[in-house]
DNA sequence: AATGAATGAGCTTTCATTCAT
DNA sequence: AATGAATGAAAGCTCATTCAT
């Protein structure tokens, strides 16, 4: 018997696989370099490719862009929805893995806050975005399941982490430890403010 | 008896007053456009001027884009300055007009996080933003007078309002006055959070 | 059996002859223009192609002009070559070629002073050009390989003919022609001084 | 009885005045600057003016520089005006003087090969430039009186002393000093050639 | 006579995007 | 499917020069 796969479906795969090969390397840029400076060819040198090539795949730099994102999305609600099913204290560790992710993840954290502020993305595209968005506060939502006003909460708690992180992630004059730090006790004291 | 403005003084005066011209047609401009979209022939022009005479006033445009962001940190300060100085309810109060100022003046929150992520600042520049940035927060240090952790949660409390400015600003599919209406509360979600 | 040229080579081929293109377009704007009121935009004009084309052959505009004078050096120099190694009087033909050469290619008489002069170039480009002038003076070494104080022989001379090309080129008052006559003479002088 | 000097001579007078100063502050520039890159601000702030003053004084631009020049010129003709007359050797000391004068004076050499390239002057400039190469090689006509092709002569050692200027002025990887040496040996070499 | 504000043209360079091959 | 050459628009910035005051 045939495998179920057809060959639509096999291309299909393909298209996608080449499509995280791009966005592998995309991300290895934004680590390197400042979110706006980043060009379609240094993504396609790093992709071992042709900078033409990646309109195959993506209809412009925003749509590449805001997959990479969207990658990187995925990623997080994933480590969240694990954690928040099986940890003893689910609103801590959300907390820190989150912050500690996004410190971690450096281009993440731009890119977030890039799509929320300056871009100019088509409507489809801020879809997509919104609905990374809404499946991520749905996480955070779970955490205050038992209140009354929970996606009050979590909207709140996710503000929070993101300014956290917009805020003093250039701390003058902090090495990256130090910042680690300062943030981490930030996190805590919202902890303690949301554990309320 | 010699006239208390000397013509030294007058033509301080007039310089100051071109930079501010330029600035407020700055604000316009940032109002529209993409924060980093923003180019010199487009403030010249909405300032009735040519694009080289700006750099009489202002060494180069992130000169102007910081100068632009001081004129209204200035401002929020001298507000928040009075009201804690003034209010019965010095956090409510702090927390509506913080969201507020920046909800009305779209261009300075924008600028805020342009110049804590992207920005490739000179070190004189990066100086008085951090200068700025702690009169800022040494406000809502106030706030916190009586708590052993006053900096922390003064830190956080600042971190958390930007952070709801910065993720609900564009609330997908909401009107501006919703969107408002959703940060009142979120406004008033974070002030019971942080008047325990 | 395999083609002699491979791919690669043909690639490189017909890279080296765009450039050829644009230097050749370079110089017949060089020959109509001072040196330093030359533009990338004259440049691309004349080859028509677009200005931003020509930065995919060159890294920018000083290393367009320093390898459009290397072309001419290494022309000269082999010119040189041939005549010192067959002529029955080196020196004599020496001295009326180089005058020739340098007055009917005028750009690279006046690109060559331009970096003598104004250039202000990367330690890389410098260095093509010393190793170019090196070589030059080389083959003026040779017309005086006899002689004990060889060098500065070659070295007087050489720096005469251009001294001579610099000072009489823009004789006022004078045809083309007769600033090649005068020049001629003047050459005429040298030969008659170096050969003592 | 009253001075000779009418009020049209003291104006005038005045007025060369202040020319002088505005190219002494131009000479201080073309020192520490490159020739090109020498702006009309530049100089008047080294002459404690504003850009705009200078215009009552020079045409424009060209003509400042050209006047600058020329007063280099008339130095360096009277230099060489007394050693012709009085020296027991004038040749040596004026190949001697002529290569020290310019290579104390790096500006003068510089503008003297600059407007015998670029320039793109006024006919009204180039007469005064050419009066004064005029004048300049009549001195060096004087060294060969006794010579049937004495302009010959004269012509082809002031093109060698230029050529001998431009050439190794910036002989790579050598120190002032060497530099100095170098050209004092050529200048000898020169010497011993044309006092054949 | 002098200022200095303003202009406006112009320059190099970069880059997303297109398209013939 | 992929290349890579080419485009063309744009941007920041500089400067000689002008002119109202």
């Amino acid at each position: 018997m045939k495998n179920a796969k057809s060959f639509q479906d096999l291309k299909y795969t393909e298209k996608e696989n080449k499509k995280k090969i791009i966005i592998d390397a995309a991300e290895r840029i934004f680590a390197i370099k400042p979110f706006n400076q980043v060009t379609m060819r240094d993504i396609a040198k790093e992709a071992g490719i042709s900078a033409g090539a990646i309109y195959r795949y993506f209809s412009d730099q925003q749509a590449l862009f805001v997959e990479a994102f969207l990658l990187g999305a995925e990623e997080i609600i994933g480590m969240l929805e694990k954690i928040i099913a099986t940890s003893k204290n689910p609103l801590k560790d959300t907390i820190y893995t989150f912050l500690n992710y996004l410190n971690k993840h450096d281009p993440y954290f731009r890119m977030m806050t890039h799509f929320m502020l300056d871009a100019n993305l088509s409507p489809d595209l801020i879809d997509k975005l919104n609905e990374a968005e809404r499946r991520l506060l749905d996480q955070f939502t779970k955490l205050f399941a038992s209140h009354s006003n929970a996606r009050l909460l979590a909207h709140s708690l996710f503000a929070s982490l993101n300014g956290v992180m917009i805020t003093f992630h250039n701390y003058p004059g902090r090495s990256k430890k130090e910042v680690r730090y300062h943030m981490h006790r930030l996190g805590e004291t919202l902890y303690q403010l949301f554990s309320c």
